[in-house]
This record gives C-alpha cells, structure tokens and sequence, in this order.
DNA sequence: TTCACATATTTCAATATTTGAATATGTCCG
DNA sequence: CGGACATATTCAAATATTGAAATATGTGAA
C-alpha cells in the first residue's frame, strides 16, 4: 500500500504540469508528432520535447522515428483510465 | 482547456505526494480524525497535521471539530472518482 | 556534402516542495 | 486555574521543479 501510493504519487507528478498534462490528454486519443503537439497547443518545440523527455523518463510515453518526425504515444496502461477520469470531472463543463 | 488543464494540475500536484495521497485514500472511505490517520500511517502529529493544512488550503478536505479532535473528510467531489481510479489501476495487484 | 527541417539536450536562475524540529493553540477535566 | 491531550503553525535547510535560451543531433533532399 505504501509501495503503491509511492508508484502512484510518481505518476501523478509527472501529470501535475498543465503542459505534460495536455500533452498526454492529447495521446490518449491517438499518436501524436512533437511538431503536431507544438502547434496544437502553441507552445515552443524546445519546451515540448523536453517535457515528453520527462514523460519518457518516467515510462509514460514511448516513440519511434518516422523519418525526420518521432512520434509519441502512451506507454504505461494505467494512465489513460486516470486522464479519462481527469477529462470527465475537470473538462465536462 | 487550457483553464481545465490548469486547475487539474494544481489538483493533481496536491495528491502526488505519497503521504498526502494516502490521507486522502483513507478519506475515500470515511471520515477520519488526526490521530486515526497518525496511526495508520505510522506518520508524526506535526507532519500529518502540515499535509492536511494544505489539502485544506487547496479545497480538496475539510474538518469540523469534535471536542479535542477533528474530523477530516474529502470536500471536493471531483477527486473522489480520481482516487478510485487510481486504486484500481495501482493498488489492485 | 550541404542545407533545411524536426527533434533533443544542456544549462541556469527563479521558485517551489519536502520534511523535521520547535513551538503554539484549543479543549476537556479535576 | 493547571495539566494533559489533540491538533496547528512556524521555521529552515536540503532538494526538486519550472521554463527560457542556446546549442546539438538526426534525417531527407538536392
């Protein structure tokens, strides 16, 4: 329980950045290009990729290179119930 | 979106800290004093007593007093799904 | 090879978080 | 009132995070 509650509280820091959260809100529908995530979200590509560094890091997300694009998906299958659960209480109106 | 992502965030950099997310689990089932949470979580007064002030200051517990003790319980409906979630994905084996 | 595009890494100052220790406050009882 | 119990606040040092800027790396096309 303790063990958990560390994992967890891992995990959930790495949610805890309104950018990285965006980011892997955005995955949970489908893969994603950094490119793509830059410009849905307006925000400068040095600063993306280096939170889904983070978020590799951490064993969130994984990419494979597509010529010059890398895209990036979800990894770990115990965040994307979390995010959903996110998007319900925080998002539905 | 962005505003959702925002307070999600803060929400969430509230729950990922081992401690704290596990004084809220407990809080998932039902009211609970202090002390009760002392116990269980062989933590110090002082420090359960600094985590619960900032779970309050977020908005996320609240407490009423009972004689000498006082009496924590969850305030904001919306983390109540997001902890259950996360029990089911990081707890059950 | 060279250029342009796509992405990654490093570095840094400002700021925030973590946790323990000491101390303070509020409440009941005799 | 005074003492014991329950909880809260304050302080501070170590450590971590944030986000921007500069620079580096990998890839395809000419």
């Amino acid at each position: 329980m303790r063990d958990a509650a560390e994992e967890a509280a891992t995990v959930l820091k790495a949610l805890s950045n309104p950018s990285r959260l965006l980011i892997l809100c955005q995955l949970v529908e489908e893969e994603r290009t950094v490119g793509e995530m830059e410009k849905s979200l307006g925000l400068g590509q040095a600063y993306v990729s280096q939170q889904l560094a983070r978020l590799r890091d951490e064993g969130l997300v994984s990419a494979t290179r597509d010529g010059r694009l890398m895209r990036y998906r979800l990894s770990d299958p115990r965040v994307t119930p979390v995010i959903r659960t996110l998007y319900e209480q925080f998002c539905s109106q």
